[in-house]
DNA sequence: TTGTACGCGTTATCAC
DNA sequence: GTGATAACGCGTACAA
């Protein structure tokens, strides 16, 4: 222990001996927490300057204050997929906004568990927001909330008493079914998202919306359903454009059992199925209106608008950044119900028959 | 100090003496690096179950272990607009992977030093990725490197001795302009991503130019100009689809001045010039051939493949991954130089005169 | 296999 | 305005 083996990185105890002061008041040199006499000030910074030394080491000072300015951010899947959709991107902006106050940084988890245990349970973390939380993080979260810190799920259910960012989703899509029908549409045909874990693409049957275990689905599907009970569907595997082309393929191929109006569950989807008109020779909305979910601006539509039903995505991640913000100040955390808004677009009209 | 206020969390040492074990005992129980008898094991469990203890807190075992399992990844600008570029994703993608082996988290920063200093300084990190570094990084990047930690850059340059992640960018521009020169083309337009902050979209002057700050930019730009010297350019705001269209439809709208050719510093806004010469009537490759950059699988173009430089986005984020692995490990790091590929797709063409 | 003791680098508290 | 001191909660040589 005596033995003077690697020349150690210097403490801010070693600034302190060498400027000459307690280490107390160097560390508040460092915090600002206090005033201190500038003439002792300068002194501090030049023996700091001399050993090299760079400010207190987070980790330790972590330990002391019992905070690390870290938030964790906990995204279902793969990294990339959570950020090929413009929604979770839109959210993670709000997110930061929103945790602005805490200057806190965003650690990025998935939802599994790793090989040694969830990382979750072992990042120094402040607070943990969940989005779209499945069944799998129940383990790793009781980890998290034993340890008292606080939690909010955007879009999901954590059970008990955790704060809740949600949506009226349910009663959104019906708005934008509305709009179709008094349009005079009658012959609607609706591409979902994923139902499940499995991500199956194909025809929506009753027993499949029995086991559905993605809420948004099924609240969007409701919705939907509420005014057009009888709508064929089809799930698609995921939110992307490619996806909404071929679900569109399916539906539109048959020129005989062709819907007049497609209303697909995301705006990516629904980029996808006016593509999938466009390769047919179906003009938008001439021959086929279609309608989306989101309101993200879609890149690649041109000059079209897309009726769709636009959620407050930043203000999601937002309220949760403030949740977070909230609670970490001793407060209690709400659950919120955020609405979403009809805009009517260009790709949207009567039906011509 | 003796006097019992607030009911204290319990620490490792209080289920230690709770299951009548010395508190190595319980901490090997935790951490699994030796053999304990497995009565020995259930009872520290027990213990722990009864007092609520979580497992060891992760912000005293990283002071502990001098580790903290996070590594920092800065990127430019809004978060939101990092995670729209398929190649940025790309390029975390990789980088998860190659971090893989530390099973490390990824904590996302700006670039931007806020109020108090840059988050860099006080986050308890292990490392740090910079994706783009700007001039204003350097600063706090001075503090990351005083505390010796591992700093890797991706496409930027942080000076001194820091590992960088380069790639072949006006070499590869050269390649795609001389398979237009050599197909036969003579009147190339270019279409640039922005060149500085600003990110105005303009004609390329040669002022703007010299004032440039983004190394992609110029050096893309050097390499379409070693064979179209005189070649116009108009830089475009973003790396976006509607972007491309935009400037699309600036160079092609007057007929007299058409070029046979454009040349696009991404694959998106080489789409986004697609779709404006479509909207024009004009067809490609017969009466436009056009080019991008990066080597994404741009979505919406139909059957055509576009004929672009393929970038190892990928890659670039897996060895940047590795570095710090490598870095934390003591080995020293290095710097790694990635080409690109061309690939000939189906947009390029002879010109028709 | 289990227990003891020390140090990781700070910061909050309180007295001066 | 400055100084001494005690935690913060854990990991790990070392001895038993």
């Amino acid at each position: 222990m005596t033995s003077p083996e690697t020349p150690r990185r210097a403490t801010i105890a070693d600034v302190a001996r060498e400027a000459g002061v307690a280490t107390s008041t160097a560390s508040v040199v460092f915090s600002g927490k206090a005033n201190v006499a500038p003439a002792t000030r300068e002194r501090v910074l030049a023996a700091a300057a001399e050993l090299g030394y760079a400010g207190p080491d987070p980790r330790a000072a972590s330990l002391r204050r019992g905070r690390s300015g870290i938030v964790a951010v906990v995204l279902e899947g793969h990294l990339r997929a959570a950020f090929l959709d413009p929604v979770t991107t839109a959210m993670m902006d709000g997110l930061t906004d929103g945790l602005a106050e805490l200057s806190a940084g965003i650690l990025l988890m998935r939802d599994e568990p790793g090989d040694d245990g969830s990382p979750l349970a072992s990042a120094p973390v402040d607070a943990v927001v969940l989005i779209g939380c499945s069944g799998r993080t129940r383990a790793s979260l009781d980890v998290v909330r034993g340890r008292g810190l606080p939690v909010v799920v955007i879009e999901g259910d954590a059970g008990d008493g955790i704060p809740r960012i949600t949506l009226d989703n349910q009663a959104a899509a019906a708005d934008v079914a509305r709009h179709l029908r008094e349009l005079g549409h009658r012959d609607l045909a609706l591409v979902t998202l994923p139902l499940d874990q499995d991500r199956v693409r194909g025809t929506v049957t009753a027993e499949r919306i029995a086991t559905a275990t993605v809420d948004v689905t099924v609240d969007r599907l409701a919705g939907m359903r509420e005014i057009f009970p009888d709508a064929p569907a089809i799930s698609a595997s995921g939110s992307l454009i490619d996806e909404g082309l071929l679900v569109g393929r399916m539906l539109l191929e048959d020129p005989a059992s062709r819907p007049t109006a497609i209303f697909a569950q995301s705006d990516l989807l629904a980029v996808g199925v006016i593509r999938a008109a466009e390769e047919l020779g179906l003009r938008v909305p001439e021959d086929l209106s279609v309608a989306g979910f989101d309101g993200i601006d879609a890149d690649g539509l041109g000059d079209l608008v897309l009726t769709t039903s636009v959620q407050p995505a930043v203000e999601k991640g937002r309220a949760a950044g403030e949740q977070v913000a909230r609670m970490l100040r001793g407060e209690p955390g709400v659950s919120l119900h955020l609405t979403c808004r009809f805009r009517a677009g260009t790709t949207t009209a009567a039906p011509r028959r």
